[in-house]
DNA sequence: ATTTTAGTTGAACATTTGTTCAGTTATGGG
DNA sequence: CCCATAACTGAACAAATGTTCAACTAAAAT
């Protein structure tokens, strides 16, 4: 058998530059970056990394990392399981937030959230809501509400009677608008970082 | 004053390209993209997206999109103070998740949450953790744990009588391992997803 | 109406791009 | 040890890249 190559170093060394220059390396770049001395031999890497799903490449050559390079975390499976071996960990999905958590980026935008109005449904203050604006709210679902001139974050409720807005607080009441009534959007994830 | 053009709706355009294809489109592919005839007027505005801070340029001229133009959510203030006008929306922050919420992403991981032991924290079951391998814990930071063999999501304490686990649910008492610890990582962050 | 000047055109330029070819090297398996 | 073959070298290629120049346009301001 001939030589073999460890991809998955090369792998590691295009994440970085990826990240760091926010684009795929050019050939001569990657000369430098795996230390070959013919871009012939980098063809033939960007050729295994193209089959194997790492790198698109459109019809004039140009490169585009997919989210597998691009990706950013490796999503394992529950907490019960604990971590995989590394040789099973190469398998797992690698994903980016961007993705998994916006499906409209145009429309979507992130809020503070500063009371504790929805703390039973896992809400804390400073945490951070992303809201998607221009989509009609459904049952049950938390939106971002302006009631009589005051913006808060509620569950969505219409029956007979109307429009409730329903906190996840066993100490505040539901409201239903008097005066007035937005709809700012509606809440599509939630984050928290910790320190 | 010589006539001026709409920045914006070129910006907006510059970011479909962008996440459809992964990369920045080249001079030519901009002539299509924006309607021009000649390349030069492409350098006239690469040269000012540069200096407003959209795209980066090295000297060889490869260009990279800042964070400004790749990042996908608009960072607006606070839930309370509402959704501010289109005009000052213009100057919000434009944020990745990716990269507020992961700061190793060689050693960061995503797993899901099965049971209730973190819901006074707000982690429900169903939620997502950002686990980071590697570092050690402090106290009171969110591990997540392998004690005498079962992988949990705990506080983590440690004090004169050694480590102890704690849970953010009252119905749960605290742990202090009998046999073996393992510390898999500490939770950086966490995000759930509505439907 | 005139002036001013950012925006645009069209064409040409030197470089750099990814690709290709024939030949060489290195390494694991028989 | 020797063989088979993936990996690599070195060099050359056409095509595409960002850049540059002088000339022209058009719209806002006076």
């Amino acid at each position: 058998m001939p030589r073999t190559i460890n991809l998955n170093a090369k792998i590691q060394q295009l994440r970085f530059f990826l990240h760091r220059e926010r684009r795929l390396p050019t050939y001569r770049e990657m000369l430098d970056l795996f230390g070959y001395r013919s871009t012939n031999a980098v063809a033939g890497l960007v050729h295994k990394l193209v089959a194997l799903g790492y790198i698109l490449q459109d019809n004039e050559g140009h490169m585009a990392p997919t989210r597998k390079l691009a990706g950013v975390v490796k999503l394992l499976g529950a907490v019960q399981a604990g971590f995989p071996s590394p040789a099973e960990e190469e398998l797992a999905d690698v994903l980016s937030l961007d993705e998994y958590l916006i499906r409209r980026p145009e429309s979507t935008y992130l809020l503070t959230v500063n009371g504790d109005s929805m703390i039973e449904a896992g809400i804390h203050p400073g945490d951070i809501v992303l809201v998607e604006k221009g989509v009609a709210p459904r049952n049950g679902q938390i939106v971002v509400a302006q009631v009589d001139g005051e913006w808060t974050l509620k569950y969505y409720m219409k029956d007979r009677a109307g429009v409730r807005l329903d906190p996840a607080n066993r100490n505040y009441r539901f409201i239903r608008p008097r005066q007035s009534l937005t709809i700012g959007g509606i809440v599509r994830g939630v984050i928290r970082r910790y320190e």
